[in-house]
DNA sequence: CCTAAAATGTAACTTTGCTACATGAATTCA
DNA sequence: TGAATTCATGTAGCAAAGTTACATTTTAGG
């Protein structure tokens, strides 16, 4: 489900006429559109109020009061994200708003696609490898390295490699019971694809995080999908990068969860040992 | 302002006998509260209708549907991030959603109070400076190489490090026109702190991102201060490392709209230069 | 136990939104 | 081109929802 202002944007051509006023209106301020009553927001699109109510039903509301809960709720999590592309003459506040609202959408987007099975069942291959290596290049090789200190911290040997010859010697040496982890944004990279088929071929397991469809994607036996929208051409993939710490995250969580209770004091232990390294808390 | 639901378990204590029962119904289901009349919902808490319309206005509700609205809204922000931690017997959905939802809330939060003022004069010494050094262990050691990736591409010559020694050395041979970039969540890594110290002795410009009122903070001459809560234990730092790479990344966003329109095109020469390492786009 | 204040409910009233129907515009086909 | 049909829009009345003023009940203090 989108958002209802986006929607209501996107079917605008396809409008009557009055329906494209009533559009217009509240799409001009739809704060104040939450708070009206059928009759002023008639009066202001200068049509009549049976007709606020069937373009409200047009867009899957029971009826007007329903279509304000709906916009409400669009409002604060969608209107935020209108227009999200930093420009040249951008304010510092402006941008800096932007930054964080695209990282917060695509996490949003990310949080309400995932599927739960498919993390279950990479949680499982996780947890049963005998090593785990975790590859990736450019932006994805600092995702790939913060993934090996979270998982280093389970009994499984773990590491991170973002020296395209020294992936493929490890894939090609690589066989049973070792885990390739390949994150790459576009899923694009040559040499990892390549990577991901040769510990393949060698009967390693080989989970990819990638974008849709992409060779990487069918180059793995598993594969996190994720459909990332990057709205800068100009500057850096940044939301795919934070949405990979993430699932990584929640990766690493599932893993800590099925080692169960008896695993916590464990990661007690090393959480202790930093103690040492601290100025006291106040 | 805070979240509408928080603010009624709050105040639950303090509310009259009528006022607790409407309490408890909306509490108890919110989504259903939200599509309730007032009827029903007086009929739901079994206390009679004006009771409920006192009740929205007791919380700054001009009447009963405008109490909805808020609602609505708390629902879409708040519901989400109530009892946010992960427990052992969370189910893979369950889990995942929190893990989620504590990144998309301290990005929220942070989004909401960081200084944009600050992240403005950040940008100024990052610009001026003739050199930027990225500093960070354990986990923002990761966060410290990421933001090496993203300056790179100034001219500005850049370099991450996370070995203490290497960075009392750099620190203690660092001057005028150097920035120090010192990264901590809890700002009270000893190593840390001590090689802040020394580099401002020496005449450099340190910048940190930690913890308020740290003794990281305090080292440095500019500290962009972040309250990430961490709601884990027993875990990693999470949170508070995603809320690092978005506020690195808006960072850098400044440097860039700093550097202006000229600057583009070679930002878009380094993304082309990435073209031939890659499988076509079908 | 009585009084005053606070809390809650009742009933009338106002506003709001919806439905059925009528009118007007536009499109199609002869 | 003009009649017929469909689609779009408005009018009016009605039903429901919400609010206000007031009455009743409950509670607390003397």
């Amino acid at each position: 489900m989108e958002n209802l202002l986006a929607t209501i944007s996107t079917a605008l051509p396809n409008l009557n006429k009055s329906e494209k006023k009533v559009a217009a209106v509240i799409l001009d301020d739809p704060e104040a559109a939450t708070q009206s009553s059928i009759a002023t927001l008639a009066l202001k699109a200068s049509v009549s109020e049976p007709s606020v109510n069937r373009f409200c039903k047009r867009f899957g509301a029971s009826g007007f009061p329903d279509f304000k809960l709906q916009l409400a709720k669009a409002l604060v999590s969608g209107v935020r994200y209108v227009s999200s592309a930093v420009s040249l003459d951008d304010t510092t506040d402006e941008f800096t708003q932007k930054i964080f609202n695209n990282s917060i959408h695509a996490l949003s987007q990310v949080r309400d696609n995932i599927s739960a099975a498919l993390v279950t069942r990479v949680v499982d291959q996780l947890v049963q490898a005998r090593r785990i290596y975790f590859f990736g290049l450019g932006t994805s090789a600092a995702v790939a390295a913060d993934a090996e200190y979270k998982f280093f911290r389970f009994n499984t040997p773990v590491s991170s490699h973002h020296d395209p010859l020294m992936q493929r010697m490890l894939a090609s040496s690589g066989g049973v019971g070792d885990l390739f982890f390949c994150i790459s944004h576009t899923g694009r990279t040559k040499s990892l694809v390549e990577t991901a088929q040769l510990a393949r071929e060698n009967g390693a397991t080989v989970v990819g995080m990638t974008a849709p469809g992409s060779p990487l994607a069918k180059a793995c036996q598993w594969s996190i999908e994720l459909n990332v929208k990057e709205n800068t051409d100009e500057y850096l993939p940044m939301a795919s990068r934070i949405v990979h710490l993430v699932v990584l995250d929640a990766l690493a969580t599932g893993v800590t969860l099925r080692k169960g209770e008896e695993f916590l004091p464990h990661l007690a232990r090393i959480k202790d040992s930093l103690k040492s390294t601290r100025f006291n808390q106040e």
